[in-house]
DNA sequence: CCTACCGATCGGTAGG
DNA sequence: CCTACCGATCGGTAGG
C-alpha cells in the first residue's frame, strides 16, 4: 500500500492533476471565499470531473486547509526577508534610513493584494477554521513582530536607539507604517495607492524616530 | 392604505415580535456568521415560526441587513462620543493627561466584544456586503479620524500641538493606541487583556506626543 | 373582514 | 474519469 501510495503521487498524471486543483481552488477560495466556492466550479475550473477532486481530498475542507496553508507559508516567506536586512551594525548616521526602507519594504509586502485577500479570507472563516487564522497571527505579522523586536534589542544595545520595551516598539512600528492602510483595505477593498502606502510609512517611520531615536541620528 | 400600515406598525404584538427577531437574529449572526445561520434557527430562538419572520422581513438578507445597519448605528454612537471631550480650550499641561484619557476610552470601545465581533462580520461578509462593509469604516472608524483631526487642528492653531497633517496625524493616533490588540482581536479571536490594552494605549500616546507634543507640555 | 400567526411542504442547491 | 444520483439542508411559500 505504500509503494502504491508512493508511486501514484509520482504519477505525473497526478501531480499534473493536483496541480490544477490547487491553482483553482487557490483562486476560487482567495475570491469567493469559502462557502461561495462549490467543489463543482473548482473541477470545472481545474478542467477535470468532481470525483477526480474527491480522489485527491477527502472534503472540501481538506482542500481548504491545504489552500490556506500553502497562502500561508507563503505569506511566512515574506515575513521572514522582511526585517532581516536591518543590519546590527547600523550606527546612528544609517538609522533612518535603513528604518525608512524597511518600512517602504513592509508597507509594499503586507499590503499586497494576495495578502490582503488572505488576511480577509482568513478573519472571515475564523470561526470555521480558528487553527488556520492563529497560524497565520503566529507565522506573518507574530514573525514580523519578533523579528523587529529582536533587531530593536540590538540597536539599543550599540545606543542607536532608546528603547525600554522592544515589544511594544515593534507592534508600535508596525501598525504606525500599515495599520490604517490595512485596516482600511481589510473593509473597504482595495488598498490605498503606492503613493499614499509610501506616505503612511515614512510619516510612520518619522513619529517611531521621534520617539525612540536618539537626537543625534535624526536628519 | 397609510392609515392601516400605521395601525399594524404600532400594533404591539408586531412590536413585541419584530423586537423578538432583531434580537434573535442579531445574536445569531453576530456569532455564528451570515451563512452559518438559518432563518428556522432566527425564528426558534424568537419563539416564533418561520413563516412570520417573513411576514416582517421580505428575506434573510433584508433581516441581516437590518441588523448590521442597527451594530453600525450602535458603532457610530461609540464614535461620535469619543473624541468629544478632547475640548478645545486645553492648554499644554493639560494636553498629555487628555490625550491619555481619551487613548484609554479609544482602547476601551473599539475592542468590545461586540464591536470585534462586528468588525470580524463585516470582514467576512465584505464580498457579499460591500456596501455594509464601507459603511462600518465611513460612520465608526472613519468618523473617529475625521474628529480626532479636527480636534488636533484646534489644538495646533493653539500651539498646543505641533501637527503638519492633521488627518495622518489622528490615524497614527488612531492606530498606535488600538492597531496592534485590534489585529491581534480580529485574527486570534479574544482581545487582550484590560492590562495590556491600557498599556498599549497608555505607550501609543507617548509615542504621539514623542512626535507631535511641544515639549513644555510633556512630563 | 383583516391582521397575525402556524404546521407543513416545495423548489432548488450543493456536498459527497 | 464521467454521468447519474443520493441524503440532507435551507430559503422561501401556500393553505387554513
Amino acid at each position: 500500500m505504500s509503494a502504491r501510495n508512493r508511486a501514484s503521487t509520482e504519477d505525473p498524471r497526478v501531480v499534473r492533476t493536483r496541480a490544477a486543483v490547487v491553482a483553482a481552488a487557490r483562486d476560487l477560495f482567495l475570491r469567493k471565499g469559502h462557502a461561495g466556492t462549490t467543489m463543482e466550479e473548482i473541477a470545472t475550473v481545474a478542467g477535470i470531473a468532481k470525483r477526480t477532486v474527491y480522489n485527491n481530498y477527502a472534503d472540501k475542507d481538506a482542500l481548504f486547509r491545504e489552500i490556506v496553508g500553502d497562502a500561508i507559508a507563503y505569506a511566512e516567506t515574506f515575513a521572514h526577508e522582511l526585517p532581516g536586512q536591518l543590519a546590527s551594525d547600523l550606527d546612528a548616521e544609517d538609522l533612518p534610513a535603513a528604518l525608512h526602507d524597511l518600512g517602504a519594504r513592509m508597507a509594499h509586502a503586507i499590503l499586497r493584494p494576495e495578502i490582503v485577500a488572505l488576511r480577509r479570507l482568513l478573519i472571515g472563516e475564523a470561526r470555521a477554521f480558528p487553527e488556520l487564522a492563529r497560524a497565520y497571527f503566529d507565522r506573518a505579522p507574530g514573525r514580523v513582530i519578533d523579528a523587529l523586536a529582536a533587531a530593536f534589542g540590538t540597536l539599543a544595545d550599540s545606543a542607536v536607539l532608546d528603547v525600554p520595551d522592544v515589544r511594544r516598539a515593534a507592534e508600535q512600528f508596525a501598525y504606525l507604517v500599515v495599520g490604517a492602510p490595512l485596516d482600511r483595505a481589510m473593509l473597504v477593498g482595495e488598498a490605498p495607492g503606492a503613493a499614499e502606502r509610501a506616505a503612511c510609512a515614512r510619516e510612520g517611520v518619522e513619529t517611531f524616530l521621534a520617539r525612540y531615536g536618539r537626537a543625534p541620528g535624526r536628519r
